[in-house]
DNA sequence: CGTTTTTGACCTGCGC
DNA sequence: GCGCAGGTCAAAAACG
């Protein structure tokens, strides 16, 4: 073949995608945003921690009864703990409310727990926190009715799990009421709430404003820092003056947290207000909420547990009947005790997703009992794999999620004792394929390539593929190995930068598609699984497919946390949703809602396929007929709003730049040096600005909004270092030029494809 | 010269 | 068992 240089091979990475051919059976959602009683508004607001503590976004709208969009806020606040999160967003709302001249307000929320601590009296005596209350009610009580609303518990925990993943992206907070009157008095307003501010990692700089209306926005840009900037807010009293006001609260919230290091400014100032005793109080509060939520947290997985155990002894039976089949009949002995220890490894690993801080310790005991015995060696690595690809990489930053992870593997284990092993095996032997790697890198020292009766599986890549009995237990793992998150989004760009470095270790012709398909791997640390298929939509090449298996197994940057959040977060919704039906109901709802909070979308979940995918769309497509075939295995997220999908190359700039401050790079002004993603997007910075800013402009809608959030978090569209990326950016215009810039390279390629074409035939000729 | 990409060869699962 | 298709490997080439 013809080696075409790297560039042009790079660009060819455009592969298009039917996606996901095989597909089953999937549900549809719809979830629709509710009006409040005539005369109220409607503030919808949620908080997304990436981490309990760890970096926190909050976002809102605020409607009237018709449903007309009032104002909004979202962004990027500081770090924080879930919990401070949810309040924060919420009494920015309601400031933002207040300010807006609101008198009756509707407060929906997905957190309970955060409504209950502001105002529900009634829970003063469990929360301490709930001396807030008077504040709340200080604030707001006299002039403006509130009412709250909150998800069910059950969609709760679900929907803040995949908000703290989904919505999380790096972007500063932007709190400015959008609406157009209030663009000339925002400016001079003081900013009561200094966001928490990680100094280092929020200059203020070019930040921002979804809402903003008008064009100049980059103008603006600094008035954005001040997170509550309301109208009004020279009316307000000066930060220093007032606990009355939801300043305060949210000052007190945010002063109260225990993690919330970064926050002194603010802090500082708002503990001056607070009385000192009140202070104390408040932090104690704080705690105990903490505390509170993480004994329910221990209920769930407690509960997790029971699951496990069950399908375990049903696994159990399985094996057993398999076993008298006398596939294995000389290692029945070995079997037995591995059952026992593969019992316990099954309770970890299960609690392992449930509660990500659980899981050193977990991993730990089953390192311990699996180094105990020689049988156990292969185990270990089961959990461990299961884990990261789960849930590992997410252990660090969002233990917030760990409550509804809990149970998703319930349902996966059924299936495999229906049907088979061989399909539990098979399952498990693509795990060992995908992450035997990184098993064996992690682990190698530990494990020997198994005895015949162990899981050998994870060992190596090409661990040979047997059906035993054992691997049934893993069947389940294997299933949320498995499981796949595809993000669709327009880009022109060969790739979208997630943060992560990857590698690219193949590429092939797709069946349907006349684009190759790459595959890359996980650079960032030696052992990390992770994978990627980068594919161009057959239908539509100017959308992109990645679609991402596995966990990090390392830090990542918060840029890349926000991928690799949402995959596993989404990865785990998939994963619980094929436990049963109404789990798959719930986390389609919240998912759905999370997503849209305040507009109708629709949510497809399937895991039936080899593959379960999560499909996170962040296209609009305008013809629904786009994706006529809609794969069975795949959890689609359409955005109805095309500005979402429009946005999203900005957004993905804003991203970046917003990386580049979370990693501490100088966002300033260097915007030639392509070797950073923090350079680059420094690079585009004010263009990639203005044009969201623009585009939101043009249509602010927070729907909008949260999918240009959502797809900030995907990942950037801006080509990373790539010679690639270079020559896809120089396309300059905007989103229509797919494939003239590229296309250069691409028709190169497209020669190439024939030696695409090639790869396909010599796969042929090869077997 | 080290790293990344390219690309034919291989491997594995699956349907027939 | 065969052929197909999806993935992965790894030597060679291309980059920087
Ligand atoms: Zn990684």
């Amino acid at each position: 073949m013809v080696s075409l240089p790297r560039a042009a091979a790079a660009e060819y990475h455009h592969l298009a995608t039917n996606g996901f051919p095989h597909s089953a059976r999937s549900i549809i959602l719809n979830v629709k945003w509710s009006p409040p009683l005539e005369g109220w508004w409607k503030l919808n607001t949620d908080g997304a921690c990436s981490g309990n503590p760890g970096p926190f976004a909050i976002g809102g709208i605020i409607r009237n009864q018709l449903g007309n969009w009032i104002s909004g806020y979202s962004g990027y606040v500081g770090t924080g703990t879930a919990l401070k999160a949810e309040l924060w967003a919420i009494s920015s709302g309601i400031k933002l409310a207040s300010n807006l001249g609101c008198k009756h307000l509707w407060i929906e929320s997905d957190s309970l727990l955060a409504c209950n601590l502001l105002f529900d009296h009634s829970l003063s005596h469990l929360h301490s926190i709930g001396i807030l209350s008077p504040f709340a009610r200080q604030a707001f009580g006299n002039s403006l009715d509130l009412s709250f609303h909150t998800p069910s518990e059950k969609e709760t925990s679900a929907l803040i799990n995949l908000l703290s993943t989904a919505f999380w992206s790096p972007f500063q907070v932007n709190l400015n009421s959008y609406a157009p009157h209030e663009h000339e008095e925002q400016e001079d307003n003081d900013s009561i709430i200094a966001p928490p501010a990680p100094s280092p990692i929020r200059p203020h700089i070019g930040e921002r404003d979804f809402f903003n209306t008008t064009t100049n926005i980059i103008n603006d840009d600094h008035r954005n820092y001040k997170l509550l900037a309301p109208s009004n807010s020279h009316d307000l009293p000066s930060p220093s003056s007032s606990s009355l006001f939801p300043f305060k609260v949210n000052t007190g919230l945010n002063l109260l947290t225990t993690n919330s290091s970064n926050d002194h400014s603010m802090v500082e100032e708002d503990l001056s207000a607070l009385p000192g005793n009140r202070k104390g109080i408040c932090e104690l509060a704080i705690v105990e909420a903490e505390l509170e939520r993480i004994k329910m947290e221990n209920l769930q997985l407690k509960n997790t547990l029971d699951e496990v155990t069950r399908d375990y002894n049903r696994l159990e039976m399985h094996l057993v009947n398999l076993m008298n089949d006398g596939k294995r009949e000389d290692h029945n002995n070995e079997d037995e005790i591995m059952e026992e220890e593969e019992e316990e490894v099954l309770g970890e690993k299960k609690l392992q997703i449930g509660n990500n801080n659980n899981t050193n310790t977990n991993t730990n005991t089953n390192n311990n009992n699996n180094n105990g015995g020689d049988n156990g060696e292969s185990l270990v690595l089961v959990p461990r794999q299961f884990m990261d690809l789960g849930l590992a990489d997410t252990s660090d930053h969002e233990p917030s999620l760990s409550s509804t992870v809990g149970r998703s593997r319930e349902g996966s284990s059924p299936p495999a004792a229906a049907s088979g092993v061989e399909v539990a095996s098979r399952k498990n032997d693509e795990h060992k394929k995908e992450f035997g790697i990184r098993g064996m890198e992690r682990e190698q020292d530990n494990h020997t390539p198994a005895s015949p009766t162990q899981p050998p599986n994870f060992l190596t890549n090409k661990i040979p593929r047997f059906n035993s009995p054992e691997n049934a237990d893993q069947a389940a793992e294997a299933t949320m190995r498995k499981a796949r998150v595809s993000v669709r989004a327009r880009s022109e760009a060969p790739m979208i930068t997630d943060g992560c470095q990857w590698r690219k270790y193949g590429q092939k012709m797709a069946k349907g598609n006349p684009c190759p398909r790459a595959y890359y791997r996980c650079t960032m640390a030696g052992g990390c699984p992770v994978r990627k298929q980068v594919q161009r939509c057959a239908e539509d090449r100017t959308i992109l497919i990645t679609t991402y298996e596995g966990n990090h197994n390392h830090p990542l940057p918060p840029t890349a946390m926000a991928m690799a959040q949402t995959t596993s977060s989404a990865a785990r919704m998939l994963l619980s949703g094929s436990m049963s039906s109404t789990d798959g109901l719930m986390n389609g709802n919240f998912l759905t809602r999370a997503l849209l909070p305040c507009s109708s979308s629709m949510a497809t979940i399937s895991a039936s396929a080899p593959f379960p995918t999560v499909t996170l769309d962040l296209t609009q497509s305008p013809n629904p007929l786009q994706f006529p075939q809609r794969q069975p295995n795949q959890f689609q997220i359409p955005f109805p709003n095309s500005p979402a999908a429009s946005l999203l190359p900005q957004i993905f700039g804003h991203a970046l730049y917003n990386q580049s401050k979370f990693s501490g790079l100088h966002v300033s002004q260097q915007s030639g040096e392509p070797s950073t993603a923090a350079a680059a997007a420094a690079g585009g910075m004010d263009t990639v600005s203005a044009a969201s800013a623009a585009a939101i402009a043009a249509d602010p809608n927070f729907t909008a909004a949260l999918a240009a959030a959502i797809s900030s978090i995907i990942g950037g569209a801006q080509p990373n270092n790539n010679s690639v990326a270079s020559s896809g950016s120089g396309s300059g215009g905007g989103g229509g030029n797919n494939n003239n810039n590229v296309t250069s390279s691409n028709n190169n390629n497209n020669s190439n494809t024939s030696g695409g074409n090639k790869i396909g035939n010599s796969n042929f000729s090869g077997n």
